[in-house]
RNA sequence: GGAGAGGUGGCUGAGUUGGUCGAAAGCGCUCGACUCGAAAUCGAGUGGCGGGGGUCAGACCUCGCCCGUGGGUUCGAAUCCCACCCUCUCCGCCA
């Protein structure tokens, strides 16, 4: 969330920002009007604390010196009931002031590209030759099944709609993508592995803003107060929540590799075939604590690391960014690579690189010392996919599918298959 | 799931006949003295959050809140009561 002195001291700069994501500005408003009221009736009440403080210490010592203090007392009872109603007013103003910060989402770096629409994103650049076929490409939803490796309708009567279910050989690719992207994300570019729970507190979905903005999307666990995971961005950046970290720790680096769990609420229609939008879908992700002056090196450094998966595997692609109406409510600045689909004839949403800046630090209270004593800061916390292993495994059926049927297996992906070199129909 | 023990400041750990306890002590850390330098020793300091004042910004001053979380009792709670959460040990169950 944002920090609320930003409302009381540059009220402008927030209005611009909720603008410049088409959003209505007019919750400035109410929160300075609720924060004037609240500030005022704080000052009131600890006024009444501070008295009610002194005179306890007064009846204490009249005790001990044997005396009564029964005025004082009945002082106190009156102070105590009125301390009790400002207290609760407060709490409901708090609380009123909390869910609306909760809603509010962070302010686009003056960097990113100002836009209505999608239609505004900006290439930044291409990466790949795109494979010409003397044949007519499929579409990995007709190859997959065709192949053996994918079946949506053994799927649909275990589950449902929108699962997927990957067999034999694509089985075996799904998890050589993950343990591939991993290896890649540890070994060259200096991420720790986290392996996590699955499921995730109200609390920590907060912090990551999956809550309450966007909870009609999550799956809820009925008979608890879990939610399933949409993304690892969830424990990944809840993993410091609450702590405080030392600056010479910094930055920290996490990939961990989790299922995620969506419930596509508002896209009734969209994506139905394939691997593109499932209800569950594997990903690889990676999530970045830094200083706040370097979190626009780390942001390169991040894309880049995703843009390493889609090299080594060989797939094209292209770099979006995106302008301020498309990107996400945490974020201040975000890269989606974008896969290209010859079946699909298009380019497909591949991973999201964020900088989110300090407004997930500051939900979850992750905070740094420069110097031992020095005075706790927010942490810039940075994520994104490397990549969405659904959507890659997609991509590779479609980039590598040879006129035969076939598909073959990326050179840098037969290591983690036992050296399998092409996927042919069962 | 059952039984028991426990959750205090960066760490260890005192503190339950309720009252100058935000909290002893030790460790750690910072600064200073001693030293050529270091160790040892000695001295001083050392939590977080929020409001107000102050400042260009700090420093600083002041008030309030925080002893797992949320309630309750009381003039007053780390200390008493209730609920919940978490950790540990044992038992049960189980991949």
């Amino acid at each position: 969330m944002l920090d609320i002195r930003l409302f009381r001291d540059q009220p402008d700069a927030v209005r611009e920002g909720l603008r410049s994501r088409g959003r209505d500005s007019s919750v400035v408003d109410e929160v300075i009007r609720l924060d004037a009221q609240r500030r005022e009736l704080l000052a009131s009440l600890e006024q009444l604390k501070s008295e009610s403080n002194r005179v306890s210490k007064e009846i204490s010592a009249l005790k001990k010196a044997g005396k009564s203090g029964d005025d004082q007392v009945e002082r106190m009872r009156q102070v105590r009931d009125e301390i009790k109603a400002g207290d609760s007013r407060l709490a409901s103003l708090s609380a009123e002031i909390e869910a609306a910060l909760l809603r509010i989402p962070n302010l686009p770096d003056p960097a990113c590209p100002r836009g209505e629409s999608e239609a505004d994103n900006v290439e930044v650049r291409r990466w790949g030759e795109i494979p010409r076929f003397d044949f007519e490409p499929k579409a990995h939803w007709d190859l997959g099944p065709e192949l053996g490796v994918l079946d949506f309708d053994v799927a649909s009567k275990l589950a449902g709609a929108r699962f997927a279910l990957f067999r034999g050989a694509g089985a075996a690719m799904e998890r050589a993508l993950i343990s591939y992207m991993i290896h890649l994300h540890v070994a060259h570019h200096g991420y720790t592995e986290i392996s996590p729970p699955f499921l995730a507190t109200r609390q920590a979905m907060q912090c990551t803003g999956q809550v309450p903005a966007m909870e009609e999307d999550m799956f809820r666990v009925a008979n608890s107060d879990l939610f399933l995971i949409p993304t690892a961005e969830v424990p990944l950046c809840g993993y410091h929540a609450n702590e405080i970290l030392d600056g010479g720790q910094l930055p920290i680096r996490y990939t961990g590799y989790t299922p995620c769990f969506r419930a596509e609420a508002g896209a009734a229609g969209r994506d139905t075939k394939g691997l593109i939008r499932r209800h569950q879908f594997d990903k690889v992700e990676m999530a970045v604590y830094c200083k706040p002056e370097d979190s626009p090196a780390e942001l390169q450094r991040l894309l880049a690391a995703a843009e390493d998966v889609l090299q080594g595997l060989g797939l094209p692609y292209r770099v979006m960014e995106l302008c301020t109406a498309d990107i996400g409510p945490n974020a201040v600045r975000t890269y989606d690579p974008e896969v290209w689909m010859p079946g699909m004839g298009r380019y497909v949403e591949i991973s999201s690189c964020s900088d989110c800046g300090d407004y997930q630090a500051r939900r979850g209270q992750v905070r740094f010392r420069r110097e031992p004593g020095g005075r706790p800061e927010f942490v810039h916390l940075l994520n994104g996919s490397g990549l969405a292993v659904g959507r890659t495994f997609a991509a590779i059926l479609e980039n590598y599918q040879q006129a035969d049927g076939s598909v073959v297996v990326p050179e840098a992906l037969r290591p983690f298959m036992g050296g399998l070199d092409r996927i042919t129909p069962a």
